[in-house]
DNA sequence: TAGATTGTTAATCGATTAACAATC
DNA sequence: TAGATTGTTAATCGATTAACAATC
């Protein structure tokens, strides 16, 4: 097959493979099937072959797909086979989670610099990382590469934050904040709103049979 | 329209329908149209009145929707009429983030109870809540009638705990690690990897012409 | 009334899955 | 060779969007 347009739904599979390749890989496994990929991630077989057929012809005929080899394409396609700077906006708890949250390194994001504007939380540290004034944004994403921003700021500051980001030329953002943010059409924006995940769960549950809340006392 | 079966993309849209209705109400607008909702919510109105559809005639030709019906409408929806309490396993970082952060209290979303398997976090506190060990999982779930459990832990304990949380009596799961779990099938399961979010993003950077990382001097 | 906006059908668009020739 | 598995086409399935009669 080779390009095309390459459609959300398939780019966004791409991490979730890598990541049980990596997996493999560290197991000491060489290849594998789209067969077995597709037991192990819920996903259709032909799909995984379709999705890495866009491209190129990564798998041999009759065996499956080199692992090593594979880990190596998926990182080129998600150009993550370089390091990729990351600046994050927000020095609350969720920020501090994620910049604890080391994993991303291994796989060339790395988050270089931290911002926050509330004048208490300026200066402290997360990890090895000086907390920086809002003002800063702008002058460190250039000296430093920056390209991809994360907001963990409250959701009404969120799209004050996204502007500066745009402004500073962040190319894309992870957007935490339970809102829509705005922003021109080359810019990439993901919006990880957990509070969405969790509340859509709520939908699935069985309907009570006479169950009633914990804490309040209706009898 | 009324029912036929609903399809996740939709249940998906809901909440976040709600969020933005819960600000018209906090501003006291009463009305508001489906092509409003569409522009801010970046969504096409036709896509918005459908969703709704499914689950009654909720808005008023010529008039649009009243932003307080709909609220009520959509929180019966989605089962958050009353209160869903919740159990957080996992008390790390992400762990610490998620249940400071309270605003799915406003949503009848209650974390009343937090675990972990590692000796030294037992015991301490986390906003209001002890940390308790796994061993108490299962009576915890039934004594609190906790229906949802949140996973916060390393990707390598996560089908454990969820193990653990299906045993117990838990209806759904929000997973937080990087890692597909297996569940029986009544059980829902909705992945909150922010990690495939970051990824994923990368693969939308524009490619470079000639910039290099930061850190490490190539030349 | 005239203008606005819903609910719903039909048309379009896109994504998933099945099937199979090619080939290791 | 026989068995396995890819890459790809065709078929299916599902979701989004356009259009418009109904009606406030």
């Amino acid at each position: 097959m080779k390009s095309d347009k390459i459609s959300e739904a398939v780019v966004r599979r791409l991490p979730v493979y890598l990541r049980y390749l990596q997996e493999l890989y560290k197991r000491e496994v060489t290849t594998v099937s789209s067969q077995e990929l597709g037991l192990k991630l819920d996903l259709n077989p032909a799909q995984i072959r379709k999705d890495l057929a866009y491209f190129g012809d990564f798998g041999r005929k009759g065996i499956g797909y080199d692992v090593a080899y594979l880990i190596d394409k998926i990182r080129q396609i998600l150009k993550i086979d370089q390091v990729i700077n990351v600046a994050l906006v927000g020095a609350g708890n969720l920020g501090q989670a994620l910049s604890n949250y080391n994993r991303y390194v291994k796989d060339n994001m790395k988050i270089v610099a931290v911002f926050d504007s509330y004048d208490k939380k300026i200066g402290t540290m997360i990890n090895t990382l000086t907390v920086q004034p809002m003002e800063e944004l702008q002058n460190t994403v250039k000296e430093r590469n920056i390209r991809i921003g994360i907001i963990t700021v409250p959701d009404f500051e969120a799209q004050r934050v996204a502007d500066c980001m745009v402004e500073a030329g962040i190319e894309a953002i992870l957007n935490f904040a339970p809102i829509i943010i705005k922003a021109p059409p080359h810019i990439r924006i993901h919006t990880a709103d957990f509070t969405t995940d969790l509340l859509s769960l709520a939908y699935y549950l069985e309907s009570e049979e006479g169950k009633e809340e914990t804490e309040d006392d209706k009898s």
